[in-house]
RNA sequence: CGGGGCGUAGCGCAGUUUGGUUAGCGCGCGUGAAUUGGGAUCACGAGGUCCCCGGUUCAAAUCCGGGCGCCCCGACCA
């Protein structure tokens, strides 16, 4: 479909408007793509639809390959599914809560997990129906503490969410090879950069899952990848080899530094108080952090400096591990929050687990288990023993790769995609069953599986863009050309109508700037849209009958063409742009 | 939820400290002129519950109290 643009609801605005600070939150406001009603809320103006359609259209068709059948399931759900699913509550404040006149609650659908469960419960009964994978494109609700960046974080977003049942193991995993590979294809067609790597969980649940990541300044989320074998992980994932030293490090025994000495430190509980109270550096502390795995009591020490992550420490134990509550550390250590350390809890049946870069430590300071007191120049393995070293604390850049002998780099990214092998993490509490060959009844194996449709927009034009505006991959780009006649009428505007005419013949869909406006207005416009393919229907149609073709991307090298001939050259523009994206797909 | 900032025309802002004409400027918008290769120019014009409610005062955009909304940082989060 073509469009003059005189008839097109387009505004453009010349000034960033105060409320923007990421760029693709400035650009999509400044070229008229959206408008906010409320915070995180936004509506998609006429372009900003039509680049959201293309990607719908992107998706629905990798899904469609991949074998997944498209559904539409309702925005609003009972409470009681997400009370069966014990996510009400776990969800917490980000779920939109409303009540009926009855006074019934629900909740606008932050993801489907529930009613796609309880669908399958009620209409797949047997071996027989599976595998099948489901999936719909719509809006998603979620009431997040902090919307930000425009669509980068949105209350009300377009996302496509797809749920695979299986009747095994082996099944799940098909499956979630197919999700992986439809994705794969799905971003490279919208023109995408992106990195796929290994994340944790998070509220969804199950076991292994994959982000699809592109990596950007502007990014929430923090990675890190290995420069020489490709590894990358989300840095709530990332693992990282032991220190260069460590197998020596932790034969030393550690029993040749200065007498360990208690001082007193008044009300000094945090590392920030103690250190400087002590004139040392954070790094010269062991934080001893106390943990529950399963009524087991756990002690997780790590460099002052640095941040425990729960999740590793979970990995190790094979538990999942809660802070201690104030209670539980007074009566283990007879002091107050704050002065916990590691002298004396082995002999209180505590398990100790130390982070790689413990061993490499020595006249440390620990929490003396005592009001207002520490213990300065600690030694492990002199004045306590640690049961297990561990990678426990979050990666950083510099670490060591846990895959080869590279170092990582840190890098910022937004999550563009997720997919997860769920096991039986909803099928279980939601009863979710099918009778198996052998006559056996057996829970559903699931897969759950997103792509953050409105988010990819953003994203585009977060990573492409110049000083003048948005550069569109032709995939997604709202229109593929753009025609602009320097003059508003007379023979020019005929030429350009002419040009226009031939464009939608050959199938190409094309703005036509027909607005009574300067050249130089129409040019920003035209820039800051960013459609792909450019054509200038200026004087060179007087001096010599052509006019000037050029990509958006790379404005600097126009071809000149004959009037006749401008159809065929767009046309294949078009084709060659398209091939680009994805080679190995045509 | 903690910290910071903001709320005056569609957008960007001044005016608020020290209350006092009819609330201003730029852009945009409308009409007209002229113009048409990178957001030129001129003339005329329209457009405001100064976020809301209450209070103080002869008088409130301005002072006081309460509320709401928005943005940023943090915490949290597919």
């Amino acid at each position: 479909m073509s469009v003059r643009l005189s008839q097109m609801l387009f505004v453009s605005l010349r000034e960033v408007p105060a409320e923007a600070e990421l760029i693709s939150h400035q650009l999509l406001l400044r070229a008229c793509f959206i408008r906010k009603l409320a915070a995180g809320v936004y509506t998609y103006l006429p372009l900003a639809w039509r680049s959201l359609l293309k990607i719908i259209n992107i998706v629905r068709e990798e899904m469609n390959r991949a074998g997944a059948q498209e559904v539409l399931m309702p925005f609003m759900h009972p409470a009681e599914l997400w009370q069966e699913s014990g996510r009400w509550d776990e969800y917490g404040d980000l779920l939109m809560k409303l009540q009926d006149r009855q006074g019934r609650w629900f909740c606008l659908g932050p993801t489907h997990e529930e009613p796609i469960t309880d669908l399958a419960r009620q209409i797949i009964k047997s071996y027989r129906q599976l595998p099948i994978n489901l999936y719909q494109i719509g809006t998603k609700f979620r009431d997040e503490l902090r919307p930000r960046g425009g669509l980068i974080r949105a209350r009300e977003f377009i996302m496509k969410d797809a749920y695979s049942f299986d009747r095994d193991e082996e099944g799940m995993e098909r499956s979630f090879e197919a999700m992986r590979q439809a994705y794969i294809r799905a971003f490279k067609r919208c023109g995408l950069p992106f990195v796929i790597v290994e994340a944790e969980a998070g509220a969804i649940g199950g076991t292994e899952n994959l982000e699809f990541m592109v990596i950007a300044e502007s990014g929430e989320d923090r990675l890190l990848r290995c420069s020489k074998c490709g590894y990358a992980a989300n840095r709530e994932r990332a693992e990282r080899r032991p220190p260069a030293g460590f197998e020596e490090a932790i034969r030393e025994t550690k029993r040749n530094g200065k007498p360990l000495q208690k001082v007193l430190t008044p009300n000094q509980r945090t590392v920030d108080e103690v250190s400087s109270f002590l004139n040392v550096q954070p790094s010269q502390l062991v934080k001893t952090l106390i943990y529950v795995a399963d009524g087991e009591i756990v002690a997780a020490l790590v460099r002052g400096d640095h941040e425990l992550n729960e999740a590793k420490l979970s990995r190790i134990l094979g538990k999942k591990v809660v802070m201690a509550e104030a209670a539980t550390i007074e009566n283990l250590t007879n002091a107050p929050v704050g002065f916990s350390g590691p002298i004396g809890l082995k002999e209180k049946g505590v398990k100790l687990i130390a982070d790689y870069d413990i061993a490499f430590m020595s006249d440390f300071v620990v929490g003396a288990n005592e009001a207002d007191a520490h213990f300065i120049n600690t030694n492990w393995g002199r004045d306590f023993y640690i049961d297990q070293f561990a990678d426990l604390r979050f990666a950083d850049k510099g670490d060591g790769c846990p895959r080869c002998d590279g170092t990582l780099e840190m890098l910022n990214a937004i999550e563009i995609g997720h997919i997860f092998k769920l096991g039986t993490r909803y099928s279980e509490p939601m009863r979710a069953t099918f009778v198996d060959e052998d006559g056996k009844e057996k829970f559903f194996l699931m897969g759950c599986y997103g792509i953050g449709i409105s988010r990819i927009l953003s994203t585009i034009v977060e990573v492409s863009h110049d000083e003048d505006g948005i550069i569109f991959p032709i995939s997604i780009a709202p229109f593929e050309a753009w025609i602009l006649p320097v003059e508003s009428e007379g023979d020019l505007m005929e030429v350009a109508e002419q040009i226009y005419s031939d464009l939608q013949t050959v199938g190409i869909e094309t703005v036509i700037d027909d607005r009574d406006e300067r050249a130089g207005v129409k040019f920003k416009d035209m820039d800051l849209v960013g459609v792909p393919i450019q054509v200038i229907v200026g004087r060179t149609v007087r001096e010599r009958g052509e006019v000037e073709v050029r990509l958006r991307r790379n404005r600097s090298e126009p071809k000149y063409v004959p009037v006749n001939q401008v159809a065929e050259t767009v046309s294949s523009l078009k084709r060659q742009l398209f091939e680009e994206l994805s080679p190995e797909l045509r």
